[in-house]
RNA sequence: GCGUCAGUCGUAUAGUGGCAAUUACAGGGGACUGUAAAUCCCCCGCGCAUAGCGCUCCGCUGGUUCGAGUCCAGCCUGACGCA
């Protein structure tokens, strides 16, 4: 069994939304869908039962910089892949995966480090960076000078700086393609450069010129390689859409890719918060339709409904997991911190829905997990805010099927953000 | 009874005479979007709509000093030692 998308579901309310299915080599996702982020080839806290029962995940998403830092690719390789090697399989047989590049770490450990700035910049940060740019720029370049950078591009690759002990590595587009088959997933990315939304248009071109070069040696390294080295089997590859904030840099960056080879597309790189939804659509009106689109590292439930309505697929996103450990949980009335005190008494369930595998238990009682410092806060929370994020699409999804998608996302956002 | 040492924010601590006073934990709040994240930031004597101002403060009472948590005396409390 190979790769392939289908579409079932053409919406006629939102002539870009759809809903499908992506077959794998190892079973199939139904799009639209949330995939659950774990890095290492674990999601924090969880196991990889909790991850399919518990939270009902359709796959999981590795990272190729941290896994080739440790335990080292070839390892995994000797696993059969990543998803084998974090027992993410039912009975017996393996489930559905994805890889990312390490494309993201040249922004995070580049032009991030030490900034504060998220891959996602509201307006006001737009502009208050705009207006101090020439005091900025000094202080930037005297900072960078006292702490050095662990991530330097140039034209062939990136240098990086081990976030463990500070080793020097190397990553080209043919290093991450070979890495990648190393890790085994079903799909993965090509080698990209993750912009800071701050980068002036003119940078923001440059990298995404480059961005096209990487897709295009990436995509030629892939078929020299052929199938996994850890799997046997023939793995898909998606380019990855840059451009930032800018339509003609999004439309264009789009064209170009979607004329190559991929099997699917990522769409990646920087976005004004409040312009997300608009810079997806631009690229989804210029990328073939019968591909499938994932958006890196989206989201927020506001983010994801609008992402779904412009014709996203599938999306990945640290943040219920990141904040779920931190003490948030999501809500159908919002975002909630637990360790509120208003919450040490609280007896209601932390999942209103009974069905869920955290109903259960009281915030009351995760309050004072949290408090006492106990591992499975971090547990359940996690538990909780993917069950909450999955469950989310995959009401979507029914309601995008049934044809009352834009009701669904009203009603959802009309509570959440009340 | 005598002697030695010690008493600073809920707790534990820092503190050359210029101090509303260090640090940690606890407490209160916030942030987190392809994970350098079980992390990070802010507040934490009281009052003031607060880049500041006022008041009250380091066991208690006095004293020395322009100025005392810091020096001196007495008292109270605690630990240890001698009886």
């Amino acid at each position: 069994m190979s790769f392939s998308f289908e579409i079932t579901h053409n919406s006629k309310e939102a002539p870009l939304a759809r809903s499908g299915v992506i077959h794998t080599p190892h079973g199939d996702i139904q799009t639209p869908a949330f995939i659950t982020v774990g890095t290492k080839a674990t999601v924090k806290a969880l196991t990889a039962e909790q991850i399919r029962d518990a939270v009902g995940a359709q796959a999981v998403l590795a990272n190729t910089y941290h896994l080739y830092l440790e335990p080292g690719d070839e390892i995994v390789a000797k696993h059969g892949g990543f998803p084998k090697m974090m027992n993410w399989q039912k009975d017996g047989k393996v489930l559905p995966s994805v890889t990312d590049s390490g494309g993201f770490q040249v922004f995070s450990l580049g032009q991030a480090l030490g900034h504060g700035v998220s891959k996602i910049a509201t307006s006001e940060e737009i502009s208050a960076y705009e207006s101090t740019l020439s005091k900025r720029e000094e202080k930037e370049i005297a900072q960078e000078s006292i702490h050095e950078k662990m991530a330097h591009i140039d034209e062939d690759g990136v240098t990086f700086k081990s976030v463990i002990d500070g080793s020097k590595h190397r990553f080209t587009p043919e290093r991450s393609m070979q890495i990648q088959h190393n890790l085994g997933a079903d799909i993965f990315f090509a080698f990209d450069e993750c912009t800071s939304p701050l980068a002036p248009i003119t940078y923001q071109k440059e990298a995404m010129d480059r961005t096209h070069r990487w897709a295009k040696r990436s995509l030629d390294e892939h078929k020299r390689l052929g199938v996994s080295a850890a799997t046997g089997e023939m793995q898909a590859l998606f380019g990855v859409v840059q451009g930032g904030a800018y339509e003609e840099l999004r439309r264009e960056s789009a064209k170009i890719l979607g004329a190559m080879d991929f099997d699917g597309y990522g769409i990646g790189g920087s976005f004004t918060k409040d312009d997300m939804a608009t810079a997806v659509r631009w690229v989804c009106e210029e990328l073939p339709v019968g591909k499938p689109r994932h958006l890196l590292g989206i989201g927020e439930p506001l983010d994801m409904l609008l992402a779904i309505e412009n014709g996203i697929d599938t999306f990945d996103c640290v943040a219920p997991t990141r904040i779920g450990r931190n003490g948030t949980l999501y809500t159908l009335d919002g975002r909630i911190n637990i360790t509120n005190a208003k919450y040490k008494d609280d007896m209601s369930p932390v999942s209103e829905d009974a069905t869920w595998y955290t109903h259960g238990y009281t915030k009351s009682y995760l309050s004072h997990l949290f408090r006492a410092d106990e591992m499975l806060a971090a547990t359940l929370a996690s538990i909780h805010n993917l069950k909450f994020l999955t469950a989310l699409v995959d009401d979507a999804r029914k309601a995008l099927q049934e044809g009352r998608f834009m009701e669904f996302k009203n009603s959802f956002i009309a509570r959440y953000y009340k």
